[in-house]
DNA sequence: TATAATTTGTTGCTTATGCAACAGAATTAT
DNA sequence: ATAATTCTGTTGCATAAGCAACAAATTATA
């Protein structure tokens, strides 16, 4: 299942100048990574945040059969870390250099605790890691809703009137395949087939490419 | 569906005076509340902290159809507030006194400013906000692990491995009733209840009260 | 451009699961 | 102590949904 990360704004308020400083005063190095090397491993106890200053990389978790999944795509300004994670078992999740890249760790502590020192904009950028940690929350909440649901056809029109609500209009964009949704919506891809043609000849929805329409309220 | 709150310390490692300190430096001052009446209701934008500081209350979601269920139950110490509630709709959920309570409410922003006068464990403050939402975050994905899995046995299973291993025993105490149990795993009761009792045919698992305990290991 | 890999669309078969409906046990309220 | 409510346990029935397996369409990669 990849992870739509929508919202992270870490240093978002903070300036150029600012964003030095603080990381001067968190002792904070920039290191370079190749392409394909290994950022680092996630560990239960371990409280560092990291920051892709530039290039690209994945959050991905490997299973002991080798398989591995996409738990989250990184960019330029990107964070990460055991704190964003909120699963308690942190085994096979490591974070991947897909370019060349440039990171920043940082003690989760230092961000924490205020410094003595004259970083003006520490308490924005706790803000703003809490805007981000509560936005964290809200997309999982949102899982839970649509998993709460027992048929197919429920945790699917649950899932197409939120994303619609928060398009606020009767149309929106998947933002993954139709197997992703699938998987999403945890469950089985060909009966989630089936369902979506009920619903489109029942006239309830109506989908064309990547593009999904409500047609009709749906009352459950 | 009851939701256990495990991870309320907003105050943990703050003095008593510290704590009357930062009331007034935040201008809270104390209400007091008779059971049944309604402590608030929550709003979209709101980002009001309650505490209770004595007495007991409970978060409800009440229906349009009239009916209500209880989010959360609030004892001396709990926080409550829009803050915590992740979800993107707050139509209906209100905090009722359940008995003669005495609450505080904070302006969130004033929490996550720094302030100028002399709140010494302000920053433990904020750290100890971040862990409960950690903390809530936490419980979340937990809730999805269980609801991700297909069917009613691999759901049950999931939950049981997992209240086991928070454990560190192959034995708990279910925290709620069963009912309550289908409610959380979103399945259908007499489903559960047949699928239960399979589990405990095929040597599986055991259930005496509420006394849950894994026989054998389930790998799906 | 050719080739591989992934995604989409479909179907038959089987069974797990939802639903309704009931009765007895256990808890809570009066 | 009695009544009321909630919880537990059970069953028959219909069907939704999982599984496997396939081909065509689309997208990615060499």
């Amino acid at each position: 299942m990849v992870n739509t990360v929508s919202c992270s704004h870490m240093f978002s308020g903070i300036s150029e100048e600012s964003y030095s400083k603080m990381m001067t005063c968190f002792h904070s190095v920039p290191k370079r990574f190749s392409a394909g090397e290994t950022i680092c491993f996630y560990e239960p106890k371990k409280r560092t945040v990291g920051i892709i200053e530039k290039g690209r990389a994945v959050v991905v978790k490997t299973f002991y059969s080798g398989s591995q999944t996409i738990l989250e795509q990184l960019s330029d300004g990107s964070i990460f870390g055991e704190v964003f994670y909120f699963h308690a078992n942190t085994d096979g999740i490591s974070v991947i250099a897909a370019s060349d890249c440039t990171v920043r760790f940082i003690d989760y502590g230092n961000i924490m605790t205020s410094c003595h020192n004259a970083c003006e904009h520490h308490s924005q950028l706790i803000q703003n890691l809490f805007s981000i940690i509560s936005c964290k929350a809200a997309e999982l909440s949102e899982h839970i809703d649509v998993l709460s649901h027992r048929t197919i056809r429920e945790k699917l029109m649950a899932y197409f009137q939120i994303q619609c609500s928060k398009n606020s209009s009767p149309k929106f964009k998947l933002p993954f395949s139709l197997s992703a949704l699938a998987d999403y919506i945890s469950v089985d891809r060909s009966a989630m087939m089936r369902e979506i043609k009920k619903l489109k000849e029942e006239g309830y929805i109506d989908i064309k490419q990547k593009e999904v329409t409500l047609l009709k309220e749906y009352i459950q």
